[in-house]
DNA sequence: CCTACCGATCGGTAGG
DNA sequence: CCTACCGATCGGTAGG
């Protein structure tokens, strides 16, 4: 079981940052075999289908970011900067922490189909609802300056969703002034009045 | 000549939806000839591959971004402020404009092979350039509040890039709101000091 | 985990 | 712009 277990982590693993970098399409079942020093049908003994394979990684790295938020919610005070701040950390981090999977749940989630790829839009939704819902919230306070809240939470999100576009593991930035940056960023946007 | 110029047109549109819908890799050829009404392999009367067509998109839609900054750039009186307003508004306006192509510009240059993918990198490198750069200039002068430059540039275009992922034509907001929008909310993030 | 192999589909060509 | 067709590669199965 352990063994059943930790071989298909490292196939998630290798696929993540294989489809990260060429997308699901482009990837083909040899290759992520090649990458485990094994031949194509092998990787059957492990996996079911390559959507399946997509689809652990979709579903667990939801999970993550879903896990991450509600979180970052529960610690917070119910201060509305402090609760938005904490949620852009959240996200961040969840990003820069395994920027594959991260990768790989942004912008392969339309290859899956069926169902699957009718939750994961829900499961999306859901979870821009509660930047939107925030912001809506600190707007009605007065703790956030006026603006679209749907606009916002769109700005805010894809910001973050492009930092697996640039941030290279080891370099300039940590994982943390990451996550400061977009918090402080996120907040001057909600705040800030245009002098 | 004419005739040539309007049906290699169509052909880029017909692509450019499919492309920016299901990706480079996953939309053949013949999905795009049965999109025309006309079969596969008529397809190449007009287009000497499919990687020439993602090509003519791709290497199209940088010069619009390339032109409409250069414009916003050059009508832009000095103040920084302004200059980058007119910079976030003109990048908004190019993508609401045509939702397909800007999808395919943003994720899939990346299909793109040899001299092609390079040259398209080395372009968006000089275009995140010029917003880093302003970006600069405006903590230099004070215009902008301290914060890191290349941080705030990709924050600011990954948030606009992700316009084709939530904004339908027709819809709620007009191209010029949402331009505004994004204006605004660049100005916030980067003058805004956090109370 | 391997070899041998399957039907389907891919981008593209020949010849009209 | 069409039909007929090509070799290559795809995801996946059989049988060990």
């Amino acid at each position: 079981m352990v063994e059943l277990n930790s071989r298909r982590r490292a196939i998630e693993d290798v696929a993540s940052e294989l489809f990260r970098a060429h997308g699901y399409a482009a990837t083909s079942v040899r290759d992520i075999a090649r990458a485990l020093d094994i031949q194509g049908p092998s990787l059957y003994a492990h996996v079911a289908s390559k959507e399946n394979v997509l689809w652990a990684i979709v579903d667990r790295t939801a999970g993550r970011f879903e896990g991450a938020a509600d979180a970052a919610i529960g610690a917070a005070s119910g201060d509305v900067q402090a609760t938005l701040a904490a949620l852009v950390r959240a996200h961040a981090r969840v990003i820069t922490e395994d920027v594959g999977s991260a990768g790989v749940f942004i912008h392969e989630w339309r290859a899956l189909t069926g169902e699957r790829r009718a939750a994961v839009l829900e499961r999306r939704d859901a979870y821009e609802r509660r930047f939107r819902e925030l912001i809506e919230a600190g707007i009605a306070t007065g703790d956030f300056e006026m603006t679209d809240p749907a606009v916002a939470a769109f700005a805010i999100l894809s910001a973050l969703n492009g930092i697996p576009g640039w941030f290279r593991p080891g370099g300039r930035l940590t994982t943390d002034r990451v996550a400061d940056h977009f918090a402080e960023l996120a907040l001057r946007m909600l705040q800030g009045d245009t002098r």
